[in-house]
DNA sequence: CTACAGTCTACTGTTAACAATCCTGCCAAC
DNA sequence: GTTGGCAGGATTGTTAACAGTAGACTGTAG
């Protein structure tokens, strides 16, 4: 995920603390697969390597734990989170709800404002010469346009229960290596598609296309996973 | 939220830490109405008087900001949550989104022993004189049907998101005083049917009637604040 | 009376030392 | 060979002292 672009004005400019910084690093450090998963968090060394004490570190896994990057066990340690079929299968069955319902919000109370940094990535997509894109990058556009439309539903609820799941789907954007052709202009027309429908208000079919949107990538991940499976186990 | 009354066999004892103790205690405290909406949680205050250093009573406090039931910004510290129209609606959209998705879950995944849990409440309320039975109590048993429901679908991720939940909904429950008579053969009979839908695996029906459920909850509660706050503006 | 600057206090954020727990490896007993 | 203690080390949970910040307070000038 990009750091987003545009702070917005006159609000508040909330104070980072150490926590914060400790949480980006742990989290760029899994993300980018410096940790790997299932390997141990020690507090300890992280203090050390990160030059904070462990309070901080503390409250970064905690944090991360809810992210669902890191698992924690009482007296035990944490560890970064593995991901089994199972898992796909919850994060997009719950991911297909939130969106729905975020969809069904923004056509509610989205203003053009709202809607207008969705505009801005699908064109900053647009602008990027096919030759240059990364997997990564392609992940970090499809995040910040889910997380602008989770904004633009206006409900600080739904946007939390999405920061809790957000990771772990960056996580699987980042698994396959490919980068087909034919992904990255489909990927460009179902979201042009959504957001013109979302600007229209039209609620029912916006509905239809983001339910179709996330089975869709549900069904290539699963898939994806099915097949280094196989591979794994020759 | 009652504590639950038959602990899983073989299955590891999670212990218990001081931070365990001081979330349940802070969280007793609001919802029972002592620490009153709006008031400053002070972390030395609290350390002082439940016995115990700030470090527990700081990662205590941020468990309850992840369930909604305290606000917290840095460096100013944590205030008990309030709540407006605006919460009440976030909070029911988007427990209808998870609930819908729970009872879906719960109709492919749930065993007879996932339910007996909701059988066994609907028998408890059943057995309790209705003179004998508070607005507390009513509340209890919802919070724990509901929770027994979600338990039942498997799926950790919707049950987290629903545990961010769930303290803000008890809090709405315990609103309003009265207790008529066809309030609580309604809920009987609501939650019954529902139970007999999922055991049906009757997935559609139980949909329409979770649904349905939910909305008329909200219907209830936005009425009443309504009525309070415009007894509140006289 | 209002607006503004500087100080002061109360509080949170951070640190580092102390206590409790878990895990490992070892050894003895059966 | 397997089971059951029993140190010892590694790592987390807890504490208490230190550092930094936000908001209130005071006094002064316009």
């Amino acid at each position: 995920m990009s750091k987003s672009p545009i702070t917005p004005p006159l609000q508040r400019r909330e104070r980072r603390v150490l926590t914060d910084d400790v949480a980006d690093a742990l989290r760029e450090a899994i993300l980018s697969g410096r940790f790997k998963r299932g390997e141990r968090l020690i507090e300890d060394e992280l203090a050390e390597s990160l030059n904070v004490s462990r309070g901080p570190i503390r409250q970064a896994i905690f944090r991360l734990q809810q992210e669902g990057l890191v698992v924690h066990e009482t007296h035990r340690g944490a560890t970064v989170a593995q991901i089994s079929l199972q898992d796909a299968s919850e994060i997009y069955s719950l991911r297909k709800a939130l969106e729905k319902l975020a969809v069904e919000q923004a056509c509610l109370n989205a203003t053009e404002a709202d809607l207008a940094p969705l505009e801005a990535i699908l064109l900053l997509f647009q602008s990027i010469p096919r030759a240059t894109m990364t997997r990564r990058r392609v992940a970090e556009l499809d995040i910040d346009f889910h997380d602008a439309l989770f904004r633009a539903a206006h409900h600080a609820r739904l946007y939390r229960a999405w920061e809790a799941l957000r990771s772990q789907i960056f996580v699987f954007l980042l698994l396959r290596d490919g980068l087909p052709e034919d992904y990255l202009t489909s990927w460009y027309l179902a979201h042009a598609r959504l957001l013109a429908m979302v600007r229209n208000r039209d609620s029912a079919t916006a509905l239809a296309c983001i339910e179709e949107h996330i089975e869709a990538a549900y069904g290539r991940l699963k898939e994806h996973l099915l097949d280094t499976e196989a591979a794994a186990a020759r």
